[in-house]
RNA sequence: GGAACGGUGGCAGAGCGGACAAAUGCACCCGCCUUGAAAGCGGGAGGGCCAAAAGCCCCGGGGGUUCGAAUCCCUUCCGUUCCGCCA
């Protein structure tokens, strides 16, 4: 959520910043806010005033009473009687103004990075590294699609998650369903030296889903449990944010990192029909994600080191990839900058998305109201939140099936995964 | 799911209709004392709204009673214990 007072202290720009996304309808919001703002300050100041003369006049007629004053007492409860009323009616008019203003506010995107680059679609994200791994050309081998290939060696059989489950359900098994955790272990492991390891819980609340902005914009994509009122969680982002949500932490606390891994689940609304063959797109999958909580003039470094450690892990398994930034016109409405890592799978010829890591400022914290407290100093101070997958396990387990391919059908494993895999260096067919 | 008890500042814990932002203890910060430390003594210190003074709000959340609510009533959530059920 983006801070009020920004709209009052410097309304242009925020608006310059905010048009770069390129998204007409945002400054429109904006007026809206200041608009309801601005009437909101003014009502509630009159309220106070009211406030302060009930207050006054309570501390009157008690000391009256206690003198057996009793006439004039009554008289002084008569009057207070009165700017209660008025009173009551102020408070019920700023409530509903605070709602609106809050409903308007939770759908203002965050403000990007100054340094962001500017461009209105995907096509316009720079290149920023890369590629890296990428061979002069690829074997005739190498250009079967993960599916087949997977298929063929009985390590996937989306024909039965689809019995079970319906469509864009997948299901790893033997050795696949192995490689799959091999997968999160190899994850996890790399980032212990840093991160704590966190096992939350999948299905949260409302509150939970509006901190990290999946809500209220986004009810679509997420699965929801409408009886409990619950939801699934999209990315172990939703839950490790709201670690501490609604908490002060200390500044020796800072800045805290934490990593997961989780299912994930998406209603992928908007995408029926698309990559419905293979692991590229389901509606639910592993990953595992890390994230900081951080103050904000240690934000930035944190971002890259994200980077560098989500890219660690893919170098690692010795893929071919490369690295693009996000551009103003294709980021996500909470990130203030993103980075994307993406593989190269030769079968399906095409870059895959496998990692995501962003910055977005104090947008979640003030949301989920994170704050910290700086040792000595008074007050507190919206704390910044980070984070980035790992590993998105079902379309790196995609890249190895066509990258390491063998000309006879089996897949050569990266030598980083076999110390999980029970003693399998690759996967032959039956 | 049923019953009982409870939710107050960083923690522990008093207060149960008026001078309460809230005793006390621990922890914390500053000073004195000391060669240094501990102890002792003196002082300071909650969060939020507002440009800020003033003022207002905050004792789990919401609602109500009252001139006035941490305190009374209703409701809801959470916790603990017991019972039931169950991986």
């Amino acid at each position: 959520m983006i801070d009020v007072r920004l709209l009052r202290t410097d309304l242009d720009g925020v608006r310059a910043a905010l048009s770069r996304r390129g998204k007409p309808d945002v400054l429109g919001q904006l007026d809206d806010a200041v608009a309801l703002d601005t009437r909101l300050r003014e009502i509630t100041s009159e309220r106070d005033a009211l406030r302060a003369e009930v207050n006054d006049i309570s501390k009157q007629v008690g000391q009256l009473r206690r003198n057996q004053q009793m006439a004039e007492a009554e008289e002084m409860m008569g009057r207070s009687r009165a700017i209660g009323d008025r009173e009551k009616i102020l408070q019920e008019e700023a409530e509903s103004l605070e709602e609106k203003l809050r409903q308007v506010l939770l759908r203002i995107p965050n403000l990007p990075h100054p340094d962001a680059p500017h461009g209105k679609s995907d096509a316009d994200n720079p290149v920023l590294k890369g590629p890296i791994n990428m061979p002069a050309t690829f074997a005739e081998h190498q250009r079967v699609p993960h599916w087949e290939t997977a298929v063929a060696l009985g390590i996937l059989d989306n024909e039965r998650a689809t019995k079970i489950s319906g469509s864009m359900f997948t299901m790893q098994r033997g050795l696949g369903a192995t490689l799959s955790r091999a997968l999160c272990q190899y994850a996890l492991d790399r980032n212990a030296d840093a991160f704590e390891e966190i096992r939350p819980p999948s299905l949260v609340t409302t509150a939970t889903l509006t901190a990290t902005g999946q809500l209220p914009k986004f009810a679509d994509d997420a699965y929801a449990i409408e009886r409990d009122d619950l939801w699934a969680i999209p990315t172990a982002e939703v839950p490790l944010t709201s670690l501490y949500a609604s908490e002060v932490v200390e500044d020796t606390e800072l800045p805290a990192r934490f990593m997961a891994y989780s299912s994930c689940y998406r209603r992928e609304a908007g995408s029926a029909g698309r990559d419905t063959r293979g692991m590229l797109r389901a509606h639910e999958f592993d990953k595992v994600e890390i994230l900081a909580l951080a103050m904000p003039e240690q934000a930035e470094a944190l971002l890259i080191e994200l980077r560098d450690r989500a890219e660690a892990l893919i170098a690692g398994l010795g893929l071919p990839y490369r690295i693009i930034e996000i551009c103003t016109g294709d980021m996500g409405g909470s990130h203030h900058r993103s980075y994307d890592l993406e593989v190269y799978a030769p079968g399906c010829d095409s870059w895959l998305e496998v990692s995501s890591v962003s910055w977005f400022s104090d947008y979640q914290a003030r949301r989920a109201d994170i704050r910290f407290k700086r040792t000595g100093q008074k007050g507190t101070e919206i704390a910044h939140t980070l984070n980035g997958s790992a590993l998105a396990v079902p379309r790196v387990w995609a890249a190895i099936c066509e990258n390491f391919r063998q000309p006879d059908g089996s897949v050569a494993l990266p030598e980083v995964l076999w110390p999980y895999m029970r003693g399998a260096t690759s996967i032959s067919p039956k």
